[in-house]
DNA sequence: ATCTATTCCTGGCTGC
DNA sequence: TGCAGCCAGGAATAGA
């Protein structure tokens, strides 16, 4: 599940094969994968130059010379650099330079070409490197609803999914159905550090491979062993060796340690 | 604003 | 071995 160290992973190997390339030709193999523009995607990206390549949130943007590219992988998408197509194969961008394949098992992933950053992407709240400790605390302090429900929320923060908002809950010793009005602003700085944390950790492991991730070369992560409560039902908590729990919380798998996190 | 439920999608798993 | 049924879940959407 590609979540922002995964989608960050994918960006840093892949922008040094495709920025200040063209795309000669592009080819939709599968049309849900376009979304809105099943038929029109392949001839509006023909011919463009990429000039940047950025991350935002969970989205991937190809800045070109004219428009923007946004890809989002969703559960199982990929984004292959001179790989061999295969069944999954949905979409194909011949790069002046090489070859570039988006495959996705499952059709949740989207790509769609647009001349300004469509609303999906311009409404995203901040990126978790971008809010001040103080900021996140004022943010937390303005909602009503639970941390885990708000912390996925990508409008409220940028790039968390599942498996981060459970391990950054963790290290933070806050249960994730903790009224978000109600953190104290220590704890609320000590999430903000934990998120922080997580994610930078996360990085530097090339992101967590579960079952499908891997990056633009093919190369799975390794944070996943560095999981401490996500996918780890029934082990002893690394802190109190108390068993780790799952529960359901807005219809996500949620892992915790019930006598570390505290409501 | 916040909540829940539903939809999308299919490989992999469980159980018989 | 075969097969039915269920599960994983990010985001959009509907309805309360």
């Amino acid at each position: 599940m590609p979540e922002l160290p995964e989608v960050e992973t994918i960006v840093r190997t892949l922008a040094p094969h495709v920025v200040g390339r063209r795309i000669v030709q592009a080819r939709v193999v599968s049309p849900l994968v376009a979304a809105e523009q099943p038929q029109a995607l392949a001839a509006l990206l023909a011919g463009r130059l990429i000039r940047a390549l950025r991350r935002r949130g969970k989205f991937i943007v190809f800045d070109l010379d004219d428009g923007v590219l946004c890809v989002h992988l969703r559960m199982t998408g990929k984004l292959l650099l001179d790989a061999a197509p295969g069944k999954f194969t949905r979409a194909v961008l011949e790069l002046d330079s090489a070859t570039l394949l988006f495959d996705d098992v499952r059709q949740f992933g989207r790509m769609s070409w647009s001349k300004a950053l469509p609303p999906n992407v311009s409404r995203l709240g901040p990126e978790p490197f971008d809010l001040t400790p103080r900021a996140f605390a004022e943010r937390l302090h303005a909602r009503r609803g639970r941390l885990k429900p708000l912390l996925l929320n990508q409008a409220f923060i940028a790039g968390l999914g599942n498996i981060y908002v459970d391990e950054a809950l963790f290290r933070a010793g806050v249960h994730p159905l903790a009224q978000a009005s109600r953190l104290s602003r220590a704890r609320a700085g000590r999430l903000h550090a934990s998120i922080v944390e997580v994610l930078v950790e996360a990085i530097a492991a090339g992101g967590s491979s579960i079952s499908d991730y891997v990056d633009a070369q093919g190369r799975a992560g390794g944070f996943q062993r560095f999981h401490r409560v996500y996918g780890r039902e029934g082990e002893p908590c690394q802190q109190c060796a108390s068993k780790v729990r799952r529960i359901v919380v807005a219809q996500r798998g949620t892992h915790l340690c019930p006598r570390c996190q505290r409501a």
